[in-house]
RNA sequence: GGGCGUUUAGCUCAGUUGGCUAGAGCGCAUCCUUCACACGGAUGAGGUCACAGGUUCGAGUCCUGUAACGCCCA
C-alpha cells in the first residue's frame, strides 16, 4: 500500500474477497443465542450473465446483509440460479439450430434437456463469478438451482398436495402458440410487428328460419344451399340476406362459432337470436348481441366469433356460453376440425378460404390493411392464438390468505403503494396456468391412462392392491377428469373411465416403474418455471425435508406454543431462517412471483415467507428507454468494474436507488485500451472519486499521523474535557450521522443513504475537520496533549467512517481496515471496540457512544460562515484583478471582524483558524473594532466582515454586489412583515412558528440597517 | 381501456407529518498545482418547483382537472 497515489481499486479486491471468503465470513449457521436474518436471492435466469439491474438488486442486498451481519444477526444470503424454463431451451434450440441444423425433435428428449444442462453449467458459473465480482457475501456452501434435487423435491411435494387437495384442474386456455417451435410462448416474449396485410371482406348468409336449437350445430345442406343462393342473387339484401364481416384471418372462419353485433345497432336489432350459415362449413352460427367485442361504428358492425383464436373472442365466448372450437395443429396445420381443409398449413388454407368464398360469390372485397401481429421473440415466426389444454391452479383460496398477509401487515411493501399492484393482481383471483410445453423443466408429475388401459387397470386386483396401499399411505392422490375435460369437448384422447395419478415425491420411481408396466403414460408437460421459484424461500431451506420428520416437529412446537425449536437440539435451516427478512426484488415480477411465494409459502409452511419486500427501481437509458440487448443500450456490471472498481460501481448504485420507480443513466460507448467496444456511464465517476476521496483522506492523511501517535505515550482513554471544539464538533456530526444512517437503512432508502455518508466524510471531515486539525499535527516540537487528542479523534471518526461505509464499499474498507488497526490498535475517544480483524464483523457503530452538541454545532456554523465570508471576499478579489489583468493574490492582507458581544470571544478563541483557512495575513477581531476605509463588507448574522480594498480592486464592484444583497433582503423582510400583518396567521399559525418568523424578521432586519450603514459608508 | 409513477438548476436527482430566504452531485464560470487527494481545493452564477383551478393564515408538499413521458395489467 503506497500513501499517495490514487486507489487502485483492482489491487485489493480479489484477495479480499478470498479473505473473507476463505474466513468463513458468508457462512451461516443457526445459533438459537442469537438472531437469525435472512435474504434469498431472486435467483437470475440461467439464459444469461448478469446486467446492471442484477448488480443493482444484488448491490443493495448485500448491503443489507452486511449491515445485519455487522450489528451481531447471524446472517444468511441464499444464492442460486433460476432455470427459467422456455427462455434457457429456446436459447440452446436457437444454437442447435444455427450450429447443427437441428430440431428439438431430432435429437430428442432427453438430448436437448442434456444439451440445456450444459448450458446452465456454463452459465451458472459465470453468473456466480460476476455475484462475487460484485462483492457479494452469499453464503455459498447453500447455493441451490430451481432444477436441483432439493428444489425437485419440494415442487413436486407442492404439486402432490395441490393435486389431493383439488387445487389442480385441467382446463382450456387461449395460448400463444408459437408454430414453428412447438409450444406455447409467454405473453411477454411476444414481440408485435406492424405487417402489411389485406381485409377480406365477405358475406355470410343469414337463414331464414327462426333459431332453433337443432340447427346449433350442422345446417342441413340444403337449407345453406338456398341461403347462399339468397345472399349471393344480385338483388340480396345485407341485413336481410346476408350480414358482411372483415378480417385479416380469413381461415380461422374455419373455426367461427358465432356472429357478434352491437347490442344498440338498429341494422341488426330483427337478427339477434336468429343464425347464419357458415360458408363451406355449412354450419348454422348464432347472431349474438355484445356490447364489448363490437363496435357500432367500426366496419360493417358485425364481427365474426372465433374463440379457439382470438383472445378477444375467446372471452366473448366465455362470456355467452359460445362453443369453442380449435382448428389447429400443434405444426400449424388445420387439424380435423378444418374439414375439407385439414392437413393444409394454414397459410395454404387461407388462399383456399378465399378462393372458395369467391367460387361460391360471397366475397365482396378484399382492401390492404396494415396491422399489429404478435410474432415469437424466438422463432420470429407470427404467434397463433390458440385454444388448449392445460394444468391450472386454483387461485380462490389461496389468493384470499396471501391478500391477507398484506392486508394485516404481516407483510409490508417498500414503497409502500406496490403493495397495491399486489392486492390488485390477487384479487382477479384468475387460475394459475402451470404447464409448459417444454422439455427444460419439473415434468408434470401425473399419469394416465387411455381407455382400454384405465380398464385392464381396474380390473388387475394386484395392481389395485398395490394403489391402495399407496392410497392408504397417504402418498396417491387419484382424480378422475372432470365433466368439461371430457371428450367430445375438448381433450379427445380421455375416455370416461379415466383416471389420473399423482404420486408423492417419495414414491415417484416407484410409481414410474408401476405406471409403465401398466401402460399409464406421464403427462409430456413441464411446470411453469415460475411454479418452482415460488417455492424458492422455503424451497431452499430444505422444505419438505424429511417429511415424516418434519411434520412432527411443527405439530409439536405448536402445540406448547413455546420456542421454535428445543434448546437441546440444533435448529434446521427452515425452522431457523424461516420466514426470510426482506425480498428485494423488481417490480415487473410482484405479480408473477412475490405473490406466487405468498400463497405457497402459506400453503405450505403456514408462514410468509418474508416481513418486507422491497422493490428497487429500474436502471434505465438516458432517454428512459429500458435497457435491452435490441437495444444495445445495456451495461455490464463487469465492464463498470473493470473501469471503476466494484465499490465505485456499488456507491454510485446505491447513489441511485431512490424511491422512484425509474432511474437514469446516460449511456455511452467507449472503446477499451484492447479495442472493445463497450457501453459506459459518467455516473459511476461518482462513486470512483469518492472510493479515490476516500483512500487519499486515510492513507495519505489520517495513517501518516497516527505512526506519530503510535510512538508516543500508551494511549489511555480520552477525557471529554480534552476535547476542543472541532473535536467536539465532528464527534457530534458523527453521531447524527449514524442516526441519520440507521433510520435510511430501516426504510430501504438507499440513495439517501449513500448522500448522508457522502456529505459526512467528505464535508464534515474532510473539508473541515481535516484542515481544522492540521496545526495541532504539524507543531514542531514536543508532542503536544491537543495532538495527541487531535490523532484519536481521527482514528475514531475514520473508524466510524469505514464501518458505517463498509455495506456499501465494502472492498476498500476492508482494505483500510487492517493499517487502521495497526496504526491506532486503540481508537481512544469512547468505548468503541477494538481488535476486530475483520470489519465485516466488526460492530456496527452505536450514536450513543458519542455526545450530540448542538450548541457547538451552531459555534461551528458560525466560525464556517465568517471563513466563507473572507474566501469569497479573496475569490471576488482575483476575479475582478483577472479581469483588469492584474496577478491574484495569494492572501488578504488584511481583515477586521466586528462581532456581537455573544459571538465575539469564541471568534477571538479562533484566531488562527480564521487567519489560515480564511486565508488572511492579519486579522483584528472585536466588538467595537472600527471599519476601516474603502471596505468589502460581509454581513453576517451579529457579525460584520470587512476586507479593506485599497490597493486590490475596484470599489464600484463591491457596492453594487452590496446593493443587490440589500435588494434581495429587503424583499424577503417585506414578504415576511406582509405575513406577519396577516391576522389570520397570526390566529391560526402555531405558535413556535409565529415566533420564528417573528425572530427572522428581526435578524434580517438587523441585517439590513447594517447592509444600509455600510452601503451609506462606500456611497458615490 | 384500467392502474401506477414521473414532471424541481443545463443534466441526474433530494426535498420527511404543509412553515422554504427550495438543496446535492455532475456540468458551467473564476481563482488555486500551498506539504492527503486535480478522481483535488476554494468561490460563484444558475430555479415564475409541468400547466390550470381549489383547500389553507401559509402549497414544491394536500385535493381536482389538463398535458407530456414512462411502467404494469388488459
Amino acid at each position: 500500500m503506497s500513501n499517495g497515489g490514487s486507489y487502485d481499486p483492482h489491487a485489493v479486491e480479489q484477495d479480499i474477497y478470498r479473505f473473507w471468503d476463505e474466513g468463513g465470513h458468508f457462512r451461516a449457521v443457526p445459533d438459537a443465542a442469537r438472531r437469525p436474518y435472512t435474504i434469498v436471492i431472486p435467483p437470475p435466469n440461467v439464459t444469461g450473465v448478469l446486467h446492471m439491474g442484477h448488480a443493482l438488486n444484488n448491490t443493495l442486498q448485500d448491503v443489507l446483509i452486511r449491515h445485519k451481519r455487522m450489528c451481531g444477526f447471524v446472517t444468511l444470503w441464499l444464492p442460486g440460479t433460476d432455470h427459467a424454463g422456455i427462455a434457457t431451451q429456446a436459447v440452446v434450440e436457437k444454437r442447435l439450430r444455427e450450429e447443427q441444423k437441428l430440431t428439438r425433435h431430432q435429437i430428442g428428449r432427453a438430448g436437448l434437456v442434456k444439451k440445456i444442462w450444459e448450458w446452465k453449467e456454463d452459465y451458472n458459473s459465470r453468473i456466480l463469478g460476476q455475484l462475487r465480482a460484485v462483492g457479494c457475501s452469499c453464503d455459498w456452501s447453500r447455493i441451490r438451482f430451481t432444477l436441483d434435487e432439493v428444489c425437485a423435491r419440494a415442487v413436486y411435494e407442492t404439486f402432490f398436495r395441490f393435486f389431493k387437495d383439488g387445487l389442480i384442474y385441467r382446463g382450456l386456455r387461449l395460448v400463444n402458440w408459437d408454430a414453428a417451435l412447438q409450444t406455447a410462448v409467454a405473453d411477454d416474449e411476444i414481440v408485435h410487428e406492424t405487417v402489411k396485410g389485406s381485409l377480406w371482406h365477405y358475406r355470410y348468409p343469414i337463414l331464414p328460419v327462426a333459431a332453433d336449437p337443432r340447427v346449433g350445430r350442422e345446417a342441413p345442406d340444403n337449407l345453406a344451399r338456398d341461403a347462399i343462393a339468397r345472399a349471393t342473387r344480385p338483388d340480396a339484401k345485407l341485413g336481410v340476406d346476408y350480414l358482411v364481416i372483415a378480417t385479416t384471418r380469413p381461415e380461422t372462419m374455419l373455426g367461427d362459432t358465432a356472429i357478434a353485433v352491437h347490442p344498440d345497432d338498429e341494422r341488426y336489432q330483427h337478427l339477434i337470436g336468429k343464425h347464419c350459415v357458415l360458408p363451406l362449413v355449412n354450419k348454422a352460427i348464432p347472431i349474438i348481441a355484445d356490447g364489448i367485442l363490437v363496435s357500432k361504428e367500426f366496419g360493417t358492425g358485425c364481427v365474426k366469433v372465433t374463440p379457439g383464436h382470438d383472445p378477444n373472442d375467446y372471452a366473448f365466448a366465455q362470456r355467452h356460453g359460445v362453443e369453442m372450437i380449435n382448428i389447429l395443429a400443434p405444426d400449424g396445420k388445420i387439424n380435423e376440425h378444418g374439414g375439407a381443409y385439414a392437413g393444409l398449413d394454414r397459410y395454404e388454407a387461407r388462399k383456399k378460404v378465399v378462393v372458395d368464398l369467391e367460387a361460391l360469390g360471397l366475397m365482396e372485397k378484399i382492401e390492404p390493411y396494415e396491422t399489429e401481429i404478435g410474432h415469437s421473440d424466438r422463432s420470429k415466426t407470427p404467434i397463433e392464438p390458440m385454444l388448449s389444454e392445460q394444468w391450472f391452479v386454483k387461485m380462490e383460496k389461496l389468493a384470499e390468505t396471501a391478500m391477507e398477509a398484506v392486508r394485516d401487515g404481516r407483510i409490508r411493501f417498500f414503497p409502500e403503494r406496490y403493495a397495491k399492484t399486489y392486492l390488485d393482481w390477487l384479487g382477479e383471483k384468475r387460475d394459475w396456468c402451470i404447464s409448459r410445453q417444454l422439455w427444460w423443466g419439473h415434468r408434470i408429475p401425473v399419469w394416465t391412462g387411455s381407455g382400454n388401459v384405465q380398464e385392464k387397470l381396474d380390473g388387475d386386483a394386484k395392481a389395485q392392491e398395490r394403489l391402495a396401499a399407496w392410497l392408504a399411505a397417504g402418498q396417491l392422490a387419484i382424480k378422475q377428469p372432470t365433466y368439461g375435460e371430457i371428450p367430445g369437448t375438448h381433450d379427445g384422447s380421455l375416455s370416461y373411465n379415466a383416471k389420473r395419478y399423482c404420486p408423492a415425491p417419495g414414491i415417484h420411481r416407484e410409481f414410474a416403474d408401476f405406471a409403465s408396466q401398466h401402460g399409464l403414460d406421464q403427462d409430456p408437460d413441464v411446470l411453469d418455471t415460475w411454479f418452482s421459484s415460488a417455492l424458492w424461500p422455503h424451497s431452499t431451506l430444505g422444505w419438505p425435508g424429511d417429511t415424516t420428520q418434519g411434520q412432527a416437529d411443527r405439530t409439536s412446537t405448536s402445540a406448547t406454543g413455546g420456542r421454535r425449536y428445543g434448546a437441546d437440539r440444533v435448529p434446521s435451516d427452515l425452522d431457523y431462517f424461516y420466514p426470510t427478512d426482506v425480498l428485494c426484488t423488481a417490480r415487473e415480477i410482484i405479480t408473477l412471483w412475490v405473490a406466487r411465494m405468498v400463497m405457497t409459502g402459506l400453503y405450505n409452511v403456514g408462514r410468509v415467507p418474508f416481513h418486507h419486500v422491497y422493490i428497487h427501481p429500474v436502471i434505465q437509458d438516458g432517454q428512459g428507454r429500458r435497457m435491452s440487448k435490441s437495444l444495445g443500450n445495456g451495461v455490464d456490471p463487469l465492464d463498470i468494474i473493470e473501469l471503476f472498481g466494484t465499490d465505485a460501481m456499488r456507491f454510485t448504485l446505491a447513489q441511485l436507488a431512490g424511491e422512484t420507480q425509474d432511474i437514469r443513466m446516460p449511456v455511452k460507448s467507449i472503446k477499451t485500451a484492447d479495442g472493445r467496444k463497450i457501453n459506459t456511464s459518467d455516473r459511476f465517476e461518482l462513486g470512483r472519486n469518492f472510493c479515490n476521496k476516500l483512500w487519499q483522506a486515510a492513507t495519505g492523511f489520517v495513517f501518516p499521523n497516527l505512526e506519530t501517535a503510535a510512538a508516543g505515550a500508551a494511549p489511555t482513554p480520552l477525557r471529554p474535557e480534552d476535547l476542543v471544539v472541532e473535536d467536539r464538533w465532528i464527534l457530534s456530526r458523527l453521531a447524527g450521522c449514524i442516526d441519520e444512517v440507521n433510520r435510511r437503512l430501516e426504510r430501504y432508502q438507499f440513495n439517501e443513504l449513500a448522500n448522508t455518508l457522502y456529505a459526512f466524510f467528505w464535508s464534515d471531515f474532510c473539508d473541515w475537520y481535516v484542515e481544522l486539525v492540521k496545526p495541532r499535527l504539524y507543531s514542531k516540537g514536543e508532542e503536544t496533549q491537543s495532538a495527541v487528542v487531535a490523532r484519536r479523534v481521527l482514528a475514531t471518526v475514520l473508524d466510524q467512517i469505514l464501518r458505517l461505509l463498509h455495506p456499501i464499499v465494502p472492498f476498500i474498507t476492508e482494505a483500510l481496515w487492517k493499517p487502521l488497526n495497526e496504526k491506532a490498535p486503540q481508537r481512544g475517544v469512547t468505548q468503541i471496540r477494538t481488535g476486530e480483524p475483520a470489519l465485516i464483523t466488526a460492530a456496527w457503530p452505536d450514536a450513543a457512544a458519542f455526545t450530540r452538541d448542538p450548541a457547538v454545532e451552531r459555534e461551528m456554523a458560525a466560525l464556517q460562515d465568517v471563513i466563507r465570508a473572507l474566501r469569497d471576499t479573496l475569490a471576488r478579489i482575483n476575479t475582478s484583478r483577472a479581469a483588469a489583468k492584474q496577478p491574484a493574490v495569494g492572501k488578504l492582507p488584511r481583515a477586521v471582524i466586528r462581532a456581537d458581544a455573544a459571538i465575539v470571544a469564541g471568534l477571538k478563541n479562533q484566531h488562527a483558524v480564521l487567519e489560515r483557512l480564511g486565508r488572511c495575513e492579519s486579522l483584528e477581531i472585536g466588538a467595537d473594532v472600527a471599519k476601516p476605509a474603502e471596505s468589502a463588507t460581509q454581513v453576517l448574522t451579529g457579525v460584520e466582515v470587512y476586507v479593506p480594498l485599497a490597493g486590490l480592486m475596484d470599489l464600484a464592484a463591491e457596492r453594487r454586489r452590496l446593493q443587490k444583497e440589500r435588494d434581495e433582503l429587503h424583499g424577503h423582510i417585506e414578504r415576511l412583515i406582509g405575513k406577519l400583518a396577516n391576522e389570520g396567521f397570526l390566529a391560526k399559525a402555531p405558535a413556535a412558528v409565529v415566533e420564528q418568523e417573528r425572530a427572522r424578521l428581526t435578524e434580517m432586519q438587523e441585517r439590513l440597517g447594517l447592509i444600509d450603514r455600510n452601503l451609506a459608508e462606500i456611497a458615490e
